[in-house]
RNA sequence: GCGGCUGUAGCUCAGCGGAUUAGAGCAUCGGUCUUCGGAACCGAGGGUCGGGGGUUCGAAUCCCUCCAGCCGCACCA
């Protein structure tokens, strides 16, 4: 189907082409009409023409029969009021979309997608739970939008660390070792190498050789290291089902895949004319960065001792995506400390001409997760906050406050809801702002059932379906259409009717608060409607037309929510 | 020093391809209703949109500047 805002913007465009071609309309939703379109104004600015004549000639070009009524407001503004005929035609016709309103694109493209990155014998922790979180929500709208996601987990499986994590592996016994990992108590695996590396030196002299030995491919110790890394893929991938995310094994790709692709990286810059040697170091020195003394600032390829730096592998990761892959889009979802560097490999990847015009490349930015004190999110100790404490927490507050409120549910109902309830505060809380900007951690405020939170939205999801529980028998739209009569009927329609640019926005611009945005007015309107609105004491068409917005709310809630990666459950 | 991000109601945040009255949630206060699940709804108070300039008929939104906070700025990823 061709959505509301499709329908008005290409009547609109074609009007505005014969005053001047390619103008914008500048449509959207509005309080004063249903619509307007603000582009008359910049149109008159640019004709240097008086905005109400502009606007006149517009109203009176646009085709809109059997669509909405202009009005010219103010100085100029068009407002536009949706006519109830084209309001009941494309309601009925979202009755039959189970995409609501949403086009699949016409050209699937690959969408290469990393996120999460993890480090091999690490505990995930709070520093994972943006880029996992935002990401996956990311990987799910650019599929729903017909796109072919490939996700990529650019795990942290390489480096110095491995010399003293191998040695501890092997002091601890293979069998004892795996069975530290597999508990998931990755940290104090880290720790103990950490220390022994610290205080011993002999350890330290065995975990050096270990390095070397690991470059240069000894078989032995490439297969301890892969127990390493299998193991803690095996519990990356436990964390993931708890959270809810898509990110199966096969996409972790960590760093060591990209290893013996770094001697090709760096050739290919040498042949190109970029590489300079500096300070004994390999560098390129892209335009237009410079460093605290106001000097060119490298990006370091192969370092002094001729190892390969971060950079290298960074390279080597575009240069895949784009030649294998054929990826249309890159995105990397990663934290703000690290903008600068990807500008840098984004532009050097652009010098070497590994990343053309055309393919959209982005580091998919988001500020930090804060702690109440608005420092970097730590437990009490200082100690970093491990993600599957954070969600277990969650759902005990959950478990608790379902408890509280249903002695009905039978227990294994009411845990299951409990980590579905925790899922969507964590998950919400997270994607509901602006990813640029910082945000406080606060379990209180996300998982309270009240405000824009996950729970509210779950909350208006399960009431919603009590309807239809209620009805009893089985239910089907065929008698509805839609005289939207009442006020709050309309204004919740005309909610329902937004979802295809809601989501559109929230994709184009990679912000997936924009959704949350969205959903959440959507579900204000509902409770209005709600309030206002009987559903089951009304009569015949009227309640055939009440049960239909039911059904189509309750069904735009429940996609815009998987959207995000959030369940909706029938019953809360 | 250079660069980036952030600064909107007591608190947490939308809005920032300029445009008609600056919005929401929480909290506070006051109401509604014998609830199709009250985990609801309605209303009120509360804002020099960090400060100051500028562009414009019109700026929270664009430009400049200053202030504050966070982050980055060569061999760790």
């Amino acid at each position: 189907m061709t959505s509301t805002y499709d329908v008005l913007l290409r009547r609109l465009q074609a009007a505005f082409d014969l005053v001047a071609p390619g103008a914008d309309p500048v449509l959207r939703q509005s309080d004063r009409g249903d619509y307007q379109a603000n582009g008359v104004m910049s149109l008159a600015k640019q004709t240097g023409r008086p905005p109400r004549d502009v606007a006149e000639q517009i109203v009176g070009l646009v085709d809109l029969v059997g669509v909405a009524s202009a009005d010219i407001a103010g100085p100029g503004f068009l407002n536009l009021t949706l006519s109830p005929s084209f309001m009941n035609a494309q309601l009925g016709v979202l009755l039959g979309d189970a995409r609501m309103g949403v086009a699949s694109a016409s050209r699937a493209k690959n969408v290469v997608i990393d996120y999460s990155a993890p480090n091999v014998a690490k505990e995930m922790h709070v520093g994972h739970l943006r880029s996992t979180v935002i990401g996956d929500a990311l990987a799910r709208m650019y599929r729903f939008a017909g796109h072919h996601v490939i996700a990529r987990n650019h795990v942290g499986d390489w480096g110095t660390p491995f010399g003293m994590l191998i040695e501890h592996l092997v002091d601890l016994g293979e069998e004892q070792a795996m069975a530290s990992l597999s508990i998931g108590d990755l940290d104090s695996f880290y720790r103990a190498a950490r220390t022994k590396f610290d205080v011993d030196d002999d350890f330290k002299e065995r975990s050096r050789a270990r390095v070397v030995a690991l470059q240069a491919g000894d078989a032995e110790t490439r297969r301890l290291w892969s127990i390493l890394v299998s193991e803690s893929v095996a519990y990356f991938a436990e964390v993931y089902t708890k959270l809810d995310i898509t990110l199966a094994p096969e996409d972790v790709v960590g760093e060591s895949y990209y290893n013996d692709k770094l001697d090709d990286v760096v050739r290919d810059l040498d042949q190109a004319g970029l590489l300079v040697e500096s300070d004994g170091a390999l560098c390129v020195f892209p335009p237009g960065f410079t460093n605290r003394d106001g000097e060119p600032l490298p990006l370091i390829v192969q370092k002094r001792d001729e190892g390969y730096g971060y950079a290298a592998t960074d390279l080597a990761a575009v240069r895949d995506r784009v030649r294998n892959l054929h990826g249309d889009e890159l995105l990397y979802v990663v934290g703000a400390p690290q903008a600068q560097h990807f500008e840098m490999i984004f532009a050097v990847a652009r010098l070497a001409g590994w990343l053309p015009e055309n393919v959209r490349c982005e580091h998919v930015i988001f500020g930090n997760v804060l702690g109440p004190d608005r420092k970097m999110f730590k437990t009490r100790s200082g100690e970093t906050v491990k993600l599957v404490g954070l969600l277990d927490e969650a759902t005990e507050r959950a478990y608790a406050a379902l408890e509280e409120r249903h002695s009905d549910l039978s227990e294994s109902e009411r845990i299951h809801l409990a980590v579905q309830v925790a899922r969507a505060a964590v998950k919400y809380a997270d994607l509901s702002t602006e990813r640029q900007r910082d945000y406080i951690f606060d379990l209180d405020r996300m998982i309270a059932f009240e405000g824009d939170t996950g729970p509210y939205l779950q909350y208006a999801h399960a009431r919603l379906r009590s309807i239809f529980r209620r009805l009893g028998s089985t239910w089907n739209s065929d008698g509805a259409s839609f005289a939207l009569e009442v006020p709050a009927q309309r204004h919740l329609a005309l909610g329902l009717l937004a979802f295809p640019e809601a989501f559109e926005l929230a994709l184009a611009a990679l912000q997936p608060h924009r959704l949350c945005v969205y959903l959440f007015d959507l579900a204000q309107r509902f409770t209005a409607f709600y309030e206002a609105c009987p559903v089951l004491s009304a009569e015949g068409a009227l309640r055939e037309e009440r049960l239909a917005l039911c059904d189509l709310t309750a069904r735009t809630l429940s996609l815009g929510l998987s959207l995000l990666g959030i369940e909706a459950p029938d019953q809360m």
